[in-house]
DNA sequence: AAATCCCTTACGGTTTTCCGTAAGGGATAA
DNA sequence: TTATCCCTTACGGAAAACCGTAAGGGATTT
């Protein structure tokens, strides 16, 4: 049977790098790397490029807790984005405690990631399924977020409704986001439309106001 | 050099669980123990207590995934509250991913661990210093949230003020918040006193209105 | 070209929030 | 007792949110 021969882990949290070490050794997997930052898994996979060494697989955290060190890439989102861009064939599996939708949304169709594991009590087992399928060429989504990739709900909420929930969540009122809109030439900009515009938010996740619609999309990781 | 004999490690993540047990191996430790749910973990301590070889330390997660299993203590916070308050000799360090300072509030002062570690970057470092400190009979905080404890914030917002917070962020406007404390006889709940005191809570955490502020206190975890 | 549809915008009225002021009442101090 | 302080409550006006309606304009259809 043959595997993955070449493989970068990052995640910030020492012990969780080991627990993933721990299954690739059980799938013989032999090179293995590790790394404790996004930038540093940039690098390595930059120069093993350029050896003619590459990597065929990076299993990498998503959220990594701010330091001293300055990072380019400060989070796992940007890290994929940024290696899913320059190298297509890379294999991506993301690998994180997070399992609200959107977040999946987000790196499943954003920065074609190739699978989402989440960090669970069968995080593990489901990491061994999840390099297995996309060793396949399949995509894997763990269990619990598996329904995520709906693409319906994905395309209902633009950009545009993201950029007016965040500014609602700064105190900004419709009057000055209006403001803010015509300033940086976004459309719709009249009060009217970004009062229908959140009217529509709110029968769409079902919040009585905008202090109840701020707070759901914040729970479910909109904003 | 004496240290903790006999050890109960809870975390629903198996690999995390992997990583303590390797530092409790490599402080001699010899008693470990592992559980992947809070009701487990309670009985293991009562177990041990009734035959009298009773567990020295605690370490454990906060956040348990549910599943399946119906769980009595659904939380490392109940856990440890629980626990605490039967058996008040019984040592016990939270190891939780969280970091906000409103959470090690709860999980010290309310709860009364003995420590609170964040599985950060250096999360198995600390939490090595944490169980030496807590054998010490001191108290231990993870650097990034060691200026949790300034008892100040900590009473100045009051379960009364939190209640508001909740209902506000259901949806419901000052006038049914009213309704629904004078029903259960909260006080004070006057429209106007409820109005007086979201407006305080706006000047302390800098709001600039009422979906802000309930934005603002969704960010540290008050709600 | 005319009709239709949809999106944007404007407007008016009601509700809710926001903010200052003030009255009433209980606790404490002079 | 009287004075003072603080908390609760009421009230009124301005600002903002909420909600329905309608006009204007661009794109598509007939």
């Amino acid at each position: 049977m043959s595997m993955f021969k070449k493989v970068l882990v990052s995640d910030d949290l020492e012990c969780i790098n080991e627990g993933v070490v721990s299954v690739l050794h059980g799938m013989n997997i032999e090179h293995i790397t590790q790394v404790a930052y996004c930038d540093d898994a940039f690098l390595q996979i930059e120069k093993a490029m350029l050896v003619k060494e590459p990597f065929d697989l990076l299993i990498t955290d998503l959220s990594f807790v701010a330091d001293h060190r300055s990072q380019k890439y400060p989070s796992g989102e940007t890290l994929i984005r940024a290696l899913k861009e320059k190298y297509p064939g890379l294999k991506i599996i993301a690998y994180s405690v997070e399992d609200n939708l959107q977040k999946v949304r987000n790196i499943v169709l954003q920065c074609n990631a190739d699978a989402y594991v989440c960090k669970g009590r069968y995080g593990l087992k489901q990491l061994a399924q999840a390099i297995e399928d996309v060793y396949g060429g399949k995509q894997y989504l763990s269990p619990q977020v598996a329904n995520a990739i709906q693409k319906k709900m994905a395309i209902e909420i633009s950009d545009y409704d993201i950029e007016i929930l965040k500014l609602l969540s700064q105190g900004f009122i419709q009057k000055e986001i209006s403001f803010n809109f015509t300033k940086n030439n976004i459309q719709p900009a009249s009060v009217s439309s970004i009062e229908k515009k959140i009217s529509k938010l709110c029968d769409h996740f079902k919040a009585r106001n905008t202090t109840q619609l701020v707070a759901i999309v914040k729970d479910i990781g909109l904003i």
